[in-house]
DNA sequence: TTGCAAACCAAGCGCTTGCTTGGTAGCTTC
DNA sequence: GAAGCTACCAAGCAAGCGCTTGGTTTGCAA
């Protein structure tokens, strides 16, 4: 097996800086509107997306930010690390904006709705969410980070269960639980085949898993589904 | 990004062996009950759904069977190929047990039942058959091989869809595409969270799904699904 | 008995990988 | 204006990777 999973040295954290204005080189306050670090990170998670973890070289991350790959340890102790804080950081923001589009529902459905929707922006959205690595990088985790990264997937599912038993009397009569991890292979599993620019739109698949798990509903929009559309590219 | 996909060279296929006979070497004949090419099979089979394409090293593989890194070669001409015979096996072998189960069914609905338990048996059943390769690991695979195990995908696919259609006015409104795809998402997404040994048989997985897909009908088995169970472990 | 091919070993090559080290440029602070 | 900090460069190391090469063993066929 290839070695992975190095021990946790100490972790790394420059203190944040303030003033802005770009120069050739991102010094103490001098920083680019997104502060270098964000910008490895943000590069760090379009690559891991777009061609996997072990795919993706330091080398790569830090051509695409524009320094040398030795120069990325200077924000983060190792590769490791990165995809951690990429998880990380998607996770929790994730949940937050996922909580404020359930509350602003009232009904239970369409809180679920909500939640869905909110779910398939985090894959597919402009924002470049990188929602999907969470599972389809987890086992890249060594234990420890899994361990800590868990913490944060625990709680965004836990949003999730409690909307689904809540609508539960009008959702398809399953196990929240089971429903639950089926609607996440729906989402996570579009990654693999849904276009953004295609004629199928967000808020359309939306209706179409909203169809599946809450039969006899009408979804809000889009009430009758047409037949024979095709989604491709 | 990591230089991956070699250009091919001259096919490898040994040919054929006869006789039986277990020795410390396995020689021209006197082969293994699976000859040595299916063991190599086989052991990367596992290692690559159990650990990923590449944290699988050719190391590992080899250890495994019980030779040198280096034997593989006689048998493969690249880790690549071995992927790709990996993966054109197993598409190859369910296409056939899919349409063999299909055809024992009389009714549409049935049929559909039938391929989606025969999809998930290919992803979780005893034979550890590695279906799930086919998307997780799929940009593992060069432009080349993907275009030649594409071939193959698209004839099961094509198996699903118009069983799809048959049934279509017992499904859920949909286009058949896009209820494959929501249905392919469920399925691939079970391996990682179903666990064969827990408390859900694979039987009333399937008819959790035939609950979302086919609304108000009966589903054969398991008739009414029993809430608050937990599929956990 | 010899010839031959398949199956494998032993050794290691060349390359890429994540990461380290020692030094420097630019800015802020006192 | 010196100290001190962050951000970065230049160079390269050790390890691990897929894969190659040359030779040996084994069984079978002639």
């Amino acid at each position: 097996m290839a070695p992975n999973h190095k021990v946790r040295r100490t972790p790394k954290a420059p203190r944040p800086r303030s003033s802005l204005a770009q120069r050739t080189r991102n010094t103490a306050s001098t920083a680019s509107p997104a502060s270098a670090r964000d910008r490895v990170l943000r590069a760090a998670a379009h690559s891991f997306v777009a061609h996997g973890y072990a795919q993706t070289t330091v080398r790569d991350i830090a051509r695409t930010v524009g320094i040398l790959s030795g120069s990325l340890f200077h924000h983060f102790d190792s590769k490791e690390e990165l995809l951690e804080a990429v998880m990380t950081e998607v996770s929790a923001r994730n949940t937050e904006r996922m909580q404020a589009a359930a509350l602003a529902e009232a009904g239970t459905l369409e809180r679920v709705r909500a939640l869905l929707r909110s779910e398939l922006d985090a894959i597919h959205g402009e924002t470049g969410e990188a929602m999907t690595l969470l599972v389809t990088e987890w086992r890249s985790l060594g234990p420890a980070a899994q361990a800590r990264v868990l913490v944060l997937r625990d709680a965004y599912e836990s949003v999730w269960l409690s909307a689904l038993q809540a609508a539960a009397d009008r959702l398809a009569p399953m196990d929240s639980f089971i429903l639950r991890r089926l609607l996440q292979g729906m989402t996570a599993g579009s990654a693999h085949w849904y276009r953004p620019r295609g004629t199928l739109s967000l808020d359309a698949l939306t209706d179409r898993i909203m169809t599946l798990i809450a039969p006899g509903a009408a979804t809000g929009h889009d009430k009758l589904a047409p037949r024979g559309r095709r989604a491709r590219a």
